[in-house]
DNA sequence: CCTGTTCGGGTTATATAGTAACAGAACCCT
DNA sequence: AGGGTTCTGTTACTATATAACCCGAACAGG
């Protein structure tokens, strides 16, 4: 078993899907837009900027902040990864590749472990739609909401 | 009608509410700290640690960083005040000063309004056990929730 | 009384996160 | 060739947050 997220095999696939669904968007999977995606896929956690920044730099000698902010915005774009707000870091977004949310970001809520770090993407219908009727009842129009949770994750807690 | 979240009369209630929580929980609201308590509540946005610094300054004129986010880590610890991660700044909690949640976080929402900036602070229960329930349904023991809506208040979408 | 301890705060320096602004290369289009 | 657009390199800088150390006030125990 290889690190993190998944296999080699794994991240090769999801990479793939990210390349068909930039294709399809018309936008460029470039070089080095490939290199961070695959940093932030092969990471067990999520990984602040300058620790992509740190590893890229192995690849690309010359990196520099703006190498990977601008990488990883576009990254955010696509709805490839996601922020962390919480932890200023990104983690790969788990349905990346499906069409049903290709190219925007989708709803998402992560459940972020302070023991181990490990952070789980969920997608849950109720929250949303609870988050979406409260904003309503305020009169207020929602846009994109930012949903972290801490707490323990089961491994953990055990 | 003074500037900010209320009158200079509302803000005054406030402080003391706070001074009253305080004492009941055996901490010390010092001049410090209520100080930047009461810069952050007569605040009409939510604001950053170094404005709150630059206007500190004029009352202490030696204050530096960690004069302010050691105020603020106390405030946040008593339940006074909020941290919108998004934005990297703090507001005023809204229920301060209640026993059913003085002296810890309360689970609550945020709408911030992309074009003026208001942020309300919401406690929404449909919300609260939403996410509870997806956390459990995870295996998840949940603790404090971020919960960040960006979007346009009320009186911009008009 | 003095002595250790705790707490709040001052001070300096540094770490971490993010952006502005401009230059050059590669590409496409006519 | 000329002129746009997109992507990246490069330098410098701004913004956000914390570490480490010191000092004085308050207080408890002997």
């Amino acid at each position: 078993m290889a690190s993190g997220q998944g296999s080699a095999a794994v991240m090769e696939r999801r990479l793939a899907a990210a390349e068909g669904q930039c294709i399809r968007a018309g936008v460029q999977l470039t070089e080095l837009r490939r290199q961070v995606l695959a940093l932030v896929l092969q990471a067990e956690q999520p990984l602040g900027a300058y620790a992509l920044l740190d590893r890229l730099k192995e690849q690309r000698p010359g990196a520099a902040p703006p190498t990977v902010y601008r990488a990883l915005d576009f990254l955010l774009e696509q709805g490839l990864i996601h922020k962390v707000e919480r932890l200023n870091a990104f983690v790969g977004c788990v349905g990346a590749g499906h069409d049903h949310h290709a190219g925007h970001q989708h709803a998402h809520q992560f459940l972020i472990c302070g023991q181990c770090g490990q952070t789980t993407e969920i997608s849950d219908p109720a929250v949303t739609r609870a988050l979406a009727e409260a904003a309503a009842r305020s009169g207020f129009q929602a846009g994109h909401a930012v949903v972290e949770v801490e707490g323990r994750c089961a491994a953990c807690a055990a």
